[in-house]
RNA sequence: GGAGGGAUGCCAGAGCGGCCGAAUGGGGUAGUCUUGAAAACUACUGUGGGGAAACUCACCGGGGGUUCGAAUCCCUCUCCCUCCGCCA
């Protein structure tokens, strides 16, 4: 949510941001409605301010015949502010409801695009590797080695089902608590958050209203969130902290979920796309500074690649255009790994900022030095998630006999060394 | 599932129709004292909207109602606690 205030002042820049995020939202009826708003804001609250003084009135008022006179004169008024409250009150849900629309302004630095083909690298790492044999794609490898059952998993789960097996799941374990080791090193203060959320912490992480389709609603009203950055973020929810205590750096783990509506026909073998994975998400609250923003940006997008790299998997930074952010986004970088079955990088960490979007709709805020109360600014960047990680993981460390040789850093947290049939 | 009790400012906790935007304590900030610190003492200290300011409006978990007037009474929702039952 941006200030109103902003958005009277820069309507400009607001519809230049629709634009760029190919937004459809009418600047122009919010101010409107903003006016009318603000119109019967003033008058009742004039009539409240009659109100009080004649209240006080019948407090001081001598005897009965004088109170009564007073109270006539009251329960007159009353009747006149009725209306105008129930029209109020109809305004300014209309109001709240289209302010929840209003997107974020992009970075100056983020280019111009429509979709993710228009993203643009910004940053490469790793040798990519030359096979020197025919190589198997993910879905192959892990049929061979029964690490995964696709099969069983349509039968239990439906479309998009999968059972991780044996070394793939004691290698998804070990995959997460490694990245939890990186994480607390740096600084992150791990939890485990919740995935069953209520109302208030989708619209206020921005994925409600506009990505209703995307989450899962369960019967009693709740939403399965598709990233703990939901939870994790709602923590500090209606808090005031410490400017002493930013920036707050948590580690949440939860398992996600997503309908993937919008993905029909996309990526629909294996386990790049599925409803269901576990992902250890960074989030972060800082000062309202961009400096600070932009500083702990780029050290969530490092941490990420940190642990990329400790795992040796090739991939590239690139910058989402315009586009491809969403609403609440200021500046995403995608990180991509590289699949050798695809000859392609694709995303396994989206690593962004929002200034004080999200803080606003879930009113997290700080006391500064000069005891000002300012809204924080948040940040979030995927950790890890699995199985996705374990496309790139497994076919990139792929041998001609059809084993899998696993990484060094994660030799301390498995009982093997390679996967083999 | 059944029966009760509760939700008040940064925190704890009083108030149970007008004197309450709210006692008291803690915390925080500033000052006095001190070589410095601690202690003690003094002052200030909720949030949001409007206004240049004076000032004004709203807010005592959310929503609705009664009343001239609600933190206080009624209804409803959410959450927390205690006891009984059931399950792990």
């Amino acid at each position: 949510m941006l200030d109103i205030k902003f958005i009277r002042e820069n309507a400009n820049i607001v519809k230049e941001a629709c634009q760029k995020k190919k937004i459809d939202f009418d600047v122009d009826y919010l101010l409107e409605i903003d006016l009318k708003r603000r119109e019967l804001l003033k008058s009742i609250e004039i009539k409240n301010s009659m109100k009080n003084q004649a209240n006080q009135k019948i407090k001081e008022a001598k005897d009965e015949e004088e109170r009564s006179v007073i109270i006539a004169q009251m329960r007159e008024l009353d009747k006149n502010s009725d209306n105008e409250e129930a029209d109020y009150k109809k305004v300014s849900e209309e109001f709240n409801n289209l302010m929840l629309l209003v997107p974020n302004i992009p970075d100056e630095s983020v280019p111009l695009g429509s979709s993710d083909d228009d993203n643009k690298e910004v940053k490469k790492w790793g040798e990519i590797r030359q096979f020197e044999f025919p190589i198997k794609d993910h879905i192959e490898i892990a049929k061979d080695l029964d690490l995964i059952d696709f099969e069983r998993g349509s039968k239990v789960a439906g479309f998009r089902g999968y059972y991780l097996k044996k070394q793939a799941f004691q290698l998804s374990m070990a995959i997460l608590n490694y990245a939890t080791d990186i994480l607390m090193k740096n600084g992150f203060i791990p939890m485990q958050a919740p995935s069953l959320v209520n109302e208030q912490a989708m619209t206020g992480t921005g994925y409600l209203p506009q990505s209703k389709d995307e989450v899962y609603a369960t019967s009693d009203g709740m939403y399965l969130a598709g990233t703990s950055e939901v939870s994790v973020m709602s923590y500090h929810s209606d808090e005031i902290l410490k400017e002493s205590d930013l920036p707050i750096k948590y580690m949440g783990f939860s398992p996600c979920f997503r309908t993937e509506i919008g993905s029909y026909g996309k990526d629909t073998q294996g386990i790049l796309r599925v409803h269901e994975f576990m992902k250890i998400e960074q989030v972060v609250l800082c000062l309202n500074d961009k400096e600070e923003s932009v500083r702990l940006h780029e050290e969530i997008t490092r941490n990420a690649e940190e642990i990329l790299q400790g795992l040796n998997i090739p991939y590239h930074v690139v910058v989402n255009c315009t586009g491809d952010l969403g609403l609440g986004q200021v500046k995403k970088y995608d990180i991509e790994c590289w699949v050798p079955s695809q000859e392609k990088y694709r995303e396994t960490h989206s690593s962004s900022y929002f200034f004080d979007f999200q803080t606003r709709r879930l009113n997290i805020r700080y006391k500064d030095k000069n005891g000002d109360i300012k809204f924080a600014h948040s940040l979030n960047n995927t950790g890890i998630a699995t199985p996705r990680i374990l496309i790139p993981l497994l076919e990139n460390n792929q041998n001609e006999d059809g084993s899998i040789t696993i990484p060094e850093v994660l030799h301390k947290y498995l009982n093997f060394k390679e996967i083999k049939k």
